[in-house]
DNA sequence: TTCTGTGCAAATCTTTTGCATGGCA
DNA sequence: TGCCATGCAAAAGATTTGCACAGAA
């Protein structure tokens, strides 16, 4: 698995800086999360990183398709960009899950608007409701 | 098909009232929309109507299951709720296009997750752009 | 040394709330 | 007539911007 540094290393426009760093790898600890999750985390080991900060990079991020954004419903939440899978994202609280595809789905999805960018999501409750 | 008034006389929470006609016309009319668009639009014929009407109603249509909410990583559009269909997204835009789903593609998303509601969305570019 | 990134404060949206009044059923 | 809905204004939240300084390359 790739670690999170060189992500930033091998992007030519994004310098690695210690907040970008503290904040993939929030991401990347929790899994999904949103901005106020991430500024809170960060905050308790970092306490001068401003939201400012936050905004500005995972704004950045997701030009670089390092980060994708996900469609909660709730408050946006954000994911360390990896092979195409769906989402379970919880209606009560929000909380979001990976879900595999199928091949079927896979194939499926392939065959319409091939080469476009797609995103499933699958609205239910977690359990933690 | 169903009317636009018929939605709200079988609804027994909400009343029909001249503003949440309106604002049901006008997605209906545009096919999606979003806040800022549908008020603009009926500020021009109901020069009195407010923004926070607007978010009320949209608020209490969607919990009427009447308004379904559409992600569309800019400003949340609104359509009525219809047959299950997925979304075509314009990443630079934000302009909604709905698109049909195959046979294979609702059987196999019936398959995982049975009873529990799906979004697709496609991205990529419309002509406008 | 250069230029991007950070942090602060202020500005700018976006959305929600409380309350008095209006109007549908 | 009784409530729900509306409209206004204010409050609360979320996001963006400008600028001076710090720090990665």
């Amino acid at each position: 698995m790739r670690e999170i540094r060189d992500l930033l290393n091998e992007c030519a426009k994004l310098k690695t800086t210690p907040q970008r760093l503290a904040i993939l790898k929030e991401i990347e600890r929790k899994g999904h999360a949103n901005i106020e999750e991430i500024y809170e985390s960060i905050k308790e080991f970092f306490p001068s990183i401003s939201l400012a900060t936050i905004y500005k990079n995972i704004s950045s991020l997701q030009e670089e398709r390092i980060l994708t954004q996900i469609c909660t419903h709730h408050k946006p939440k954000f994911e360390i960009t990896k092979e195409p899978h769906a989402h379970f994202i919880c209606e009560k609280c929000g909380e979001v899950e990976d879900v595999e595809m199928s091949q079927v789905m896979l194939k499926e999805l392939a065959k319409s608007y091939p080469d476009f960018k797609k995103e499933l999501y699958i609205y239910g409750e977690c359990k933690k409701v």
